[in-house]
DNA sequence: TCGGATTTGCCGTCAAGCGCAACAAATGGC
DNA sequence: GCCATTTGTTGCGCTTGACGGCAAATCCGA
C-alpha cells in the first residue's frame, strides 16, 4: 500500500501502473487480446506489447495463438493470467476451516474443507494452513506460485495489522493470526473481515461488476454483515472496521415488530427467526428458502413482511448517506429479498429519498460459497496486481 | 472529471499530475519552500523547479523570495499560489443570496449578502450574479482571474449536470441553475449541496484536515446535512446524492423520545426544537448556544438529552459501517454536541462497535459563515487543480 | 482463388521529462 | 573568517512511451 502511490510522478511509477493496468485487465476480464488491451488502456500498440511481453517474462501472464474471432483484419494474440499464479485462501468458521488455491484467474484449484469437532484456535489454523500447503505442494500445487495467503474471518480485523480484535463465535480475541499463518507458511498473509470480503468478491466478479457505488449486506447464520464500495474502491475505514451494518439500530416504524428493546439490525433481522419461523432449527440457504416457498403459512409470512419492513428502513439509511447505484444482498437476506422483491422495493423506495433511489437497483448475490475465497484470494492478489514488480 | 485519469500512463499524464499536486499542496497547505514542496512531493530538486516556473509562467503560482528561517543552509524561495486567481461562488437561501469572490488561497475577497424579500428564482440567481460580478470586474476585481463559479444549494443536486433537482425551501424543482449561470456569465460552472460542499470545506481547512475518513453533520434551521470523507475524498454517490443524513430513520431505543411517528432524524433532533424548548423563535446560532447555557431549566435538560441520545444513535450507525476517525458537528449539532460533549460520546460509544469507536473523535466544526464559500471554491477549483493545463 | 480492405503486430526512431551529479550560492555557527 | 549545511542551478543521460512505416494475417467479394 502507498508504495506505487509514492512513486506517481515518476517514470518507474508509470510503467509500474502500467503493468498493473494491464494485469488487472487481465485478471478481471479473463483472457483478452492485445488490442482489446490497448482500446482499454488508451496506450499505443508498441507499448502494450511490450508491456506484455515482460508481464509475460515476470510468468504473471501467458500469451496464447490469437483466438479465431470472426472479424477482419489481423488476429491479437489472448493475453491470459498465468494459471500457475496462486493464492491460498482460508476461512475458518465454528464448524470447519475451509482452505483453497485459488488462481489469479478467479478459479478455485483446490479446496477443501476440514470439518472441526472444536473451535479452532489461531494457531491450529495456522498450522492446518501449513500443513495442507505442504501437501497440495507435493501434489495439485505442484509448479504453482503461491504470493500469498488470505484468511477471511469472520470478525472485526483491524487493517493496519491483521489483528483479529473479535470474532466472537470463534472466540478469538486479539488474535494474531496473520502473523502465525506468515510464520507457519513462510508466505506474506492478510486477513479482512468475511463479509468485507464477500463485498469486494461480489463486486470484481459477482452481482456488482463493472458497479462503482454499491451496498453488500451479507445475511449469515450468526448475523448481518457487509462492504460498500464507493467510487470503485472498497471501504475500509481508518482501521478496517467498516461494514457492520448488522449492528446498526435503524428505525422501527410500527412499536410491535420490535423483538428486541433497543436491539440491533441483526436482532430483528435475523436467519434464526426465520427459521424458528417456518419450523426448523438447522438448515442449510436452499433449504430454508424452499420451506419459506413451500409454507403457505400467515404467521411466515407476518415474519417475513416484518423483517422486510425493518431491512427496507436500514436499506434507505444507507441510500440516504451513500447513494449507490446497487444493493447486493447476500445469504438469508437474498431470501428474504427474493421472496417478494417488490415489496422490498417499495419499502426502501418510502424510506429513502426519492432522487436517491433513482436508478438505484437491489439485486441478489451472484456468487455462491466460492465468494469468501474469492474474496480473500483478491486481498492476497492486491500487492502484486497494485505493482507487479513489488518483489 | 477523467480527463486526467485517461492520461494515467502517458507521459503527459505524469507531468500534468506533478503540475496538480505542487499546486494542490500550495492550495491547501499555504505559502510553502521550494523545500519543503520537494520534500512532500519526492520529487527531484530539479523537476520542482521547473515545475513550479512553469506554474508561474502560467499564472497560477507565485515565487517570493525566502523567507527568513533561522535556518543553515541556501533559503528556498516561497511559493505561494497566485492571489489573482479567484473563483465566484453563490449561496441562494431562504431570506438572502450570498456572493463572494474566494482566491485560490481560501480567502475571501469581497463578499456580499443580497437580502430577498421573496423567493429568489434560478434565473433571478443567475442575473444576480451576472449583475454582481460585472460589477466587482470594474473595482475590487479589476485584475483578478476568475476561473469558475460555484454554487451552493440547500437541496439535491444531481451532479453529472448540476440540475437541482429539489430544493424544497427554495422551491426550486429540476432547477437549471448550471447553466443560466453560465449563459449569464460566460463561466463554467458547478452546483452542488451545500452540506455536502460544507463538509469538503471541514476536511480540507477546518476541523477535518488531514484525517482521510469523516463525517460530517450539519444541523441549519431547515433540516440536517452532511458529507463523507472515505480515503480522503468526498462521497458523491452515483449521482451525487449521497450524505442526507437527515433523512435517515435511526432507531430510537426509548419510546419516549419519539416525536414523529415514523420520523426522520431531522424530525426528532432539529433547531426549531430547540428554539422551543428554550423559549426562542428566531435566534442565530450564538444566541441559541447562550440561552442553552443560561437556563437551568429542567425541560430543556430533557430536550438536549434527548436530542442527543437520538443523534448518537444515528451517529452510531454511521460509525459502525464507515469507520470514520473523525465527526464534525456543525450549525446547531455542534451547540447540541457542544452542550455536553461527555454524554454524546458516551451515547455514540454505547451505540456503536466498541472497535470501530477506537480512536474515534468528535469534534465540532471549526469554520464559520464562510464554510460553504470555501467548500463552494473548491468545487470551481476542481478542474484546475486536477489539470492546471487544461485550458 | 485472388486481390482489396482492414486490423494489428513489429521494429526503428524520436522526444518528453525526470533523476542525477557536480557546482554555486546563501545562510548559521564557531 | 572559515566550515558545515542546505538548496538552487545547470547540463547530461536514461528510461519509456509515442509515432510511423511496413509486414502479416484475416475477411469479403468477385
Amino acid at each position: 500500500m502507498g508504495t506505487v502511490a509514492d512513486r506517481t510522478g515518476t517514470f518507474d511509477g508509470v510503467h509500474r501502473r502500467n503493468l498493473s493496468k494491464l494485469l488487472v485487465l487481465a485478471h478481471l476480464e479473463g483472457p483478452l487480446s492485445r488490442a482489446r488491451l490497448t482500446a482499454e488502456t488508451g496506450l499505443n500498440r508498441s507499448t502494450v506489447a511490450s508491456l506484455a511481453s515482460e508481464l509475460a517474462d515476470l510468468g504473471l501472464v501467458e500469451e496464447r495463438p490469437p483466438d479465431p474471432t470472426n472479424r477482419v483484419g489481423r488476429p491479437s494474440p489472448v493475453v491470459a493470467v498465468h494459471p500457475s499464479v496462486q493464492a491460498i485462501v482460508v476461512n475458518p468458521e465454528v464448524d470447519a476451516v475451509t482452505i483453497a488455491a485459488v488462481g489469479l484467474n478467479a478459479r478455485i484449484v483446490v479446496r477443501e474443507r476440514l470439518e472441526m469437532d472444536h473451535l479452532v484456535t489461531p494457531a491450529e489454523t495456522a498450522d492446518l494452513v501449513a500443513g495442507t500447503l505442504a501437501r497440495w505442494r507435493a501434489t495439485e500445487l505442484r509448479d504453482a506460485r503461491i504470493v500469498g495467503v488470505g484468511l477471511a474471518v469472520p470478525g472485526q480485523v483491524r487493517s493496519d495489522d491483521g489483528l483479529v480484535r473479535w470474532a466472537p463465535h470463534l472466540e478469538w480475541t486479539d488474535a494474531p493470526v496473520r502473523a502465525l499463518v506468515e510464520a507457519a507458511t513462510g508466505l506474506p498473509a492478510v486477513v479482512a473481515n468475511d463479509a468485507s470480503l464477500g463485498a469486494r468478491a461480489e463486486h470484481l466478479f459477482g452481482a456488482g461488476r463493472g458497479v462503482d457505488d454499491l451496498v453488500y449486506l451479507n445475511g449469515g447464520a450468526s448475523g448481518i454483515g457487509g462492504g460498500l464500495v464507493v467510487g470503485g474502491r472498497l471501504v475500509g475505514g481508518t482501521r478496517g472496521y467498516a461494514g457492520e451494518f448488522g449492528q446498526n439500530r435503524p428505525g422501527i416504524a410500527r412499536p410491535d415488530d420490535r423483538r428486541v428493546p433497543d436491539g440491533v439490525l441483526e436482532d430483528e433481522v435475523s436467519r434464526a427467526r426465520l427459521l424458528q419461523a417456518v419450523g426448523l432449527t438447522h438448515a442449510d440457504e436452499p433449504t430454508l428458502a424452499a420451506a419459506i416457498a413451500a409454507s403457505g403459512d400467515r404467521a411466515v409470512a407476518e415474519e417475513l413482511a416484518r423483517q422486510q419492513r425493518i431491512l427496507g428502513t436500514a436499506l434507505g439509511n444507507a441510500i440516504n448517506v451513500l447513494n449507490p447505484s446497487l444493493i447486493v444482498l447476500g445469504g438469508f437476506l437474498a431470501t428474504l429479498a427474493a421472496h417478494d422483491m417488490d415489496a422490498l422495493e417499495a419499502a426502501v423506495a418510502a424510506q429513502s429519498l426519492p432522487v436517491a433511489c433513482e436508478g438505484l437497483d437491489i439485486r441478489v448475490a451472484e456468487l455462491g460459497e466460492n465468494r469468501l475465497l474469492i474474496g480473500a484470494a483478491e486481498l492476497a492478489f492486491a500487492r502484486l496486481l497494485a505493482d507487479p514488480l513489488a518483489d
